[in-house]
DNA sequence: TCGTAATCTGACGTGAACGTAAGAAAGAGC
DNA sequence: GCTCTTTCTTACGTTCACGTCAGATTACGA
């Protein structure tokens, strides 16, 4: 189907290693393209990379565990529907819809993450300044002029 | 001097355990208030709880490691300068400049590193809004009225 | 002064997220 | 068919950030 890719591409290419793409797999964040009998090589396409580095993203910038990241992914399966069921003829309207609103609420659940992390970091971000102003006020006062 | 507190509040206070709070000191993150012999009781002050909940902060929010933090907070070392010392009147004009210079860099480390992580987080939500918008139009296509 | 709760030190335990090593097997290229 | 790299499975090892336990000690309040 895809041009087809192995483990050790992958990880190049998602900036991982191999160990850890098997590890996702073993705790069930990721599973290799195509059906494979135990002992051949796990074949992979240009999606599953994208899906990698958007695993290693939300772990890194929401702070979540594997294991949450686990829930917050498990409509996501729905995505992979999305690519083999849905573009199927005899998939029904209404199967579609179910699945285009299971992807909905996943990304929700996700944008509802993203905005609590914003908020932290703003007010985080508020702080700093204060304390910049301060710092540069009381060089003022010393007659200093700041770097800047 | 300042209201003095035990270990338990100030674990309480910072919404942490008192483990933690040991721990920090033992890898330098934190020193007790005042000097203390082996064996008797660490003391605290408000500024100390202060102290904790920005670095659950900083850890959580940024990401990095205690490693990384104590690195990051090298000159905060400054700012507990900057209240005993700077306060002191025998303290030069140039001396409290320097002090200010520290604090100041230290601040302008963090705010980089909120800035870099608003960024990716920026990116990270553009993403998904364009993800949740895809979805919504094929929901639409579909003649299906999405909710909300 | 005494009882009791909180804290102390020291040490070993734990879960998450991989790292690493060994020996066998697979598969791409010639 | 053969070589040589890559991947496979299994399993034990490791680091970080604490958790937990034991026995002794401290300090506050009656």
């Amino acid at each position: 189907m895809t041009a087809t890719m192995r483990i050790g591409e992958v990880a190049r290419a998602a900036g991982t290693t191999v160990r850890t793409i098997r590890y996702y797999e073993e705790i069930g964040l990721l599973t290799a393209a195509g059906d494979r009998v135990s002992g051949s090589h796990r074949l992979y396409t240009e999606t599953d990379v994208d899906r990698v580095k958007e695993l290693l993203r939300l772990k890194d910038l929401l702070g979540v565990s594997l294991d949450e990241l686990r829930e917050l992914i498990a409509a996501e399966e729905a995505r992979t529907l999305l690519r083999e069921e849905f573009r199927s003829d005899r998939t029904s309207s209404r199967r579609r819809a179910a699945i285009l609103r299971e992807a909905l609420a996943n990304v929700q659940r996700q944008q509802a993450l993203v905005e609590r992390r914003r908020a932290q970091l703003d007010e985080l971000d508020a702080e700093l300044q204060e304390r910049n102003a301060l710092i540069l006020t009381r060089l003022d006062e010393l007659g200093v002029t700041p770097v800047r």
